[in-house]
DNA sequence: ACCTGAACACCGTTCAAGT
DNA sequence: ACCTGAACACCGTTCAAGT
């Protein structure tokens, strides 16, 4: 007689989740398919049912990053009121935040190739940056961000964003120079602010 | 009596260009000691003198990546002319190029964690990053860049860069729109230009 | 100093079989 | 539909021994 039931019920939320913390709390070096099984009290096998492969799972974490980043810049803004520089700050914020706590997932997220990767993660990544859209024009319009297309300024801003993160998930860029980075960003950005 | 003498010779550099090229032609995942070892005509343990592990090899992969990158940065500055604003482009250029032949080994480069990794790794790293130092300073004077102090303009301009790198390696933006970001970068760091 | 060969524990992947 | 158990090929790492 089994002291668990022979499905267990929600093995793919239960895999998902204790590959984030691995990942986290150990690298991308660390996490095993054998591993996470174990850890869930099913065989070697049973995660096939729900994951191709090792890649697929890299695939499905990479792709719960990009709508918890997305979930989590929505928060800043909430919290930010209605001045676009502060909402432009607090998006900043958080993707500095998300870089400190899950650096190695931010690597899953913007590895080399993993823009075409698989349909899901594809289309995660490009809702974050459709939302990245929505947000330059309107920071356009309140005057944080300089006119011009904004497809282009969408894609400068977060390439600028990503590499502040990429600095401080490297641990090139300390917690305190990363709040001077986003002050300088912001003024770079501000239409024509510096002397 | 063996085809090839008992002692390789060069070992260390073997092993290091053929996981380059590894690397480059089929990723990260695709690099393992023993095949390495293979290629070379070698015992799978003899990497071992030259690499304690496997994440000493990937440390060292990073470190001739942080020569290399900054190599062909001075290259293209030497081919720029003596106008910023053009060294500024051309660096940026460069940067993108090595992005786009060398995305996997970048992530080695700038993944999590990275900075403190190997002492021999973090020296290469942060010669580069004084090298950026002194091409903010001299790009100052030539008023490509905006007045400031240079330590923090020089953390922003490497955090635009591999930012629009790391767009590149992941394959969220082609060639000819990594032209048009770099275009806008340097407009946007251009001292008062933006209408 | 540098490399070999055997050994160990671990992993991803496959597949016939079970419930 | 979901999971098990055995099997296979591969890997990183260790170490006594060879040249």
């Amino acid at each position: 007689m089994p002291d668990r039931p022979y499905h267990h019920g929600n093995l793919r939320t239960a895999l998902l989740t204790e590959a984030e913390r691995t990942l986290r709390e150990q690298g991308i070096e660390a996490l095993s398919l054998r591993d996470l099984a174990r850890q869930a009290g099913v065989s070697h096998a049973a995660p096939r049912r729900h994951f191709a492969d090792r890649q697929a799972l890299l695939d499905a974490l990479a792709e719960t990053g990009f709508a918890r980043l997305g979930e989590e810049m929505r928060v800043a803004i909430e919290g930010a009121g209605e001045d676009c520089e502060a909402q432009l700050r607090a998006v900043a914020g958080a993707y500095v935040r998300f870089a400190t706590t899950d650096g190695a997932l931010l690597d899953l997220m913007f590895g080399a190739k993993t823009a075409t990767r698989s349909a899901g993660l594809r289309a995660a990544s490009e809702r974050l940056f459709t939302e990245f859209g929505d947000l330059v024009r309107r920071w356009q319009r309140g005057g944080a961000l300089p006119p011009g297309e904004p497809e282009r300024l969408r894609l400068l801003l977060i390439a600028t964003l990503q590499g502040i993160a990429s600095l401080v998930a490297s641990d090139r860029v300390q917690a305190a120079q990363a709040d001077a980075l986003i002050t300088d960003a912001v003024t770079l950005f501000a239409p024509c602010r510096h002397p």
